[in-house]
RNA sequence: GGCCCCAUCGUCUAGUGGCCUAGGACACCACCCUCUCAAGGUGGAGACACGGGUUCGAAUCCCGUUGGGGCUGCCA
């Protein structure tokens, strides 16, 4: 890939601190749609300048995340940790220049002179001139008195005084590079021509700004800040009490396509009016600048209906393909051929297949009490509809239209439509008074099965 | 507390000064379809946070208030 000037170069910087969330997700992904839209370059660079923070599983786990979706890198994965020398050029740079000052403040000693007051660092140790020394921080010295402006692409310009920025820290006492600093020398190393991430890191982009000034000529990048995801309490999504993990979603059956879809409508909207959009749509039809404003909540509700809706449009040939990992190991699906359309319109997650065709495959049916009771137990028809049934079924053609016919006789008998008469029969032989047509059903499992269910239940009686 | 961001139906949004008696989608309710459950169809309820300006005219522009959120770590 050929590096031009004005080649669009975007990247994806997590924290290996857990898996990929669907905040994180969202963010890859509209780094990559833009990238992909711009013929740019969409960059990994894994940010684990904290040892002990990261572990060395959360990146693969990352990585398998980014794949599934969709969302395939150009360059990397870079890995901070891999990078010290070059941040170590940095820090010198910087250092020479007289950008910074070593610190020996601690946070409790900080914290009881500024007591009440102004939180932040106070600049105790500016004009100190503390020599280095293992376990001494080194912190930037923020000069002068002009605003610092980021220039946003969502959002225009945002204004920062200097004087409520503070002299922060930018190398730990165990000479690690802080975020902050790793971040920009990246950046700038790696030509980084559009800074999208969360909204979460704008109050920090002043710093970076301070930063790229001192380390660089280079033309500053870009800036978009996206509008947070938020729970049902309108607070940021968080590993500890949201379900935010993309492997989650994974793993309860929805759709890859989907979760970007719908990842892409939270915070943008198509001009079309469409909702969900495959990948290449969002490709052509994306656009940063018109990202919104305001927080959006994840609606677990809706991804689901966007998710049955993407399944029902599935070919049957692709919802079969899909499925294999979601059934049994031992289930032959052609036993079911017939069945499995009426699967796919009824589910709105793949998780949701095997439980729907249990009845087909395992040799004993479970009843719940309460329907027990309330189908067959208390149904004064129950015994003379199944007892009717069970007759016709030695003999009848075995097809869902006779089939049919046989409950629709044994529910006139006892003056029942076939909407009442074909419960008891149901939960005899499924187990429940919910799940897919029942004749159809029938046909599938077979004479010898359903009248074996049937004589079954009628001897509980 | 300080700094910063945000504000249209419950939720996601359309809307960039007249096309808005505010449109769509999810959820909800009713009806239709129907062997159960879904799906589908039809209809319904449901919002411009508040107060000032600017303007012939404001959901749209400005200011303030209120409310929510983010950041405020030798985390990212």
């Amino acid at each position: 890939m050929s590096t031009t000037e004005n080649q669009i170069r975007v990247r994806f910087a997590p924290s290996p601190t857990g898996f990929l969330h669907v905040g994180s997700a969202r963010t890859a992904l509209y780094n990559w749609l833009y990238a992909r839209q711009n013929a740019g370059v969409f960059v990994l660079r894994i940010e684990d300048t904290d040892k002990e923070r990261n572990r060395q599983e959360w990146d693969k786990a990352i990585t398998e995340s980014l794949e599934w979706l969709g969302l395939n890198f150009d360059e990397g994965p870079y890995r901070q940790s891999e990078r010290t020398e070059l941040y170590r050029n940095g820090i010198d740079q910087l250092i020479a220049q007289g950008n910074t000052y070593y610190c020996d403040c601690t946070r409790e000693e900080l914290e009881k002179r500024t007591e009440g007051k102004k939180p932040g660092y106070d600049g105790f140790c500016r004009d100190r001139g503390l020599e280095k020394k293992a376990g001494l921080a080194l912190r930037f010295r923020v000069d002068g008195t002009e605003p610092v402006v980021v220039q946003d692409i969502i959002r225009g310009d945002v204004v920062f005084e200097r004087s409520a920025i503070e002299d922060f820290v930018i190398v730990k006492g165990n000479d690690d590079p802080l975020f902050v600093l790793a971040n920009v020398i990246d950046d700038c190393e790696m030509r980084i021509s559009h800074i999208i991430r969360g909204e979460d890191l704008l109050p920090t982009t002043p710093k970076a700004l301070l930063l790229w000034e001192c380390l660089s000529n280079e033309p500053l990048p870009k800036f978009a800040h996206l509008p947070m995801l938020v729970n049902e309490k309108r607070q940021k999504l968080s590993k500890r009490r949201d379900p935010v993990a993309i492997e989650e979603y994974r793993n309860s059956g929805f759709l890859p396509e989907v979760i970007c879809g719908y990842l892409a409508i939270l915070g943008w909207s198509p001009k079309d009016g469409r909702e969900m959009l495959a990948l290449d749509e969002l490709i052509e039809q994306f656009s940063l600048e018109d990202v919104n404003h305001s927080p959006a909540f994840f609606d677990v509700v809706k991804l689901t209906h966007f998710n049955g809706e993407m399944i029902r449009s599935l070919s049957l040939e692709d919802f079969i393909e899909r499925s294999s990992g979601w059934v049994g190991d031992n289930w032959e699906l052609s036993k079911v051929t017939k069945l499995i359309p009426l699967v796919q319109e009824r589910v709105s997650k793949l998780s949701e297949i095997a439980p729907m065709l249990e009845f087909m495959y395992e040799p004993e049916i479970e009843v719940d009490p309460d329907t027990w009771s309330k189908a067959i137990e208390g149904n004064p028809n129950a015994k003379s509809i199944l007892q009717y049934c069970l007759e016709q079924f030695r003999e009848c053609d075995w097809d869902s239209e006779t089939l049919k016919e046989v409950v629709l006789t044994a529910g006139d008998k006892v003056g029942l439509k076939l909407g009442k008469a074909q419960a008891p029969v149901r939960v005899a032989v499924s187990g429940s008074t919910v799940g897919l047509p029942l004749f159809e059903s029938l046909e599938a499992l077979g004479r010898d099965v359903t009248s074996e269910r049937i004589t079954n239940a009628l001897s509980k009686l």
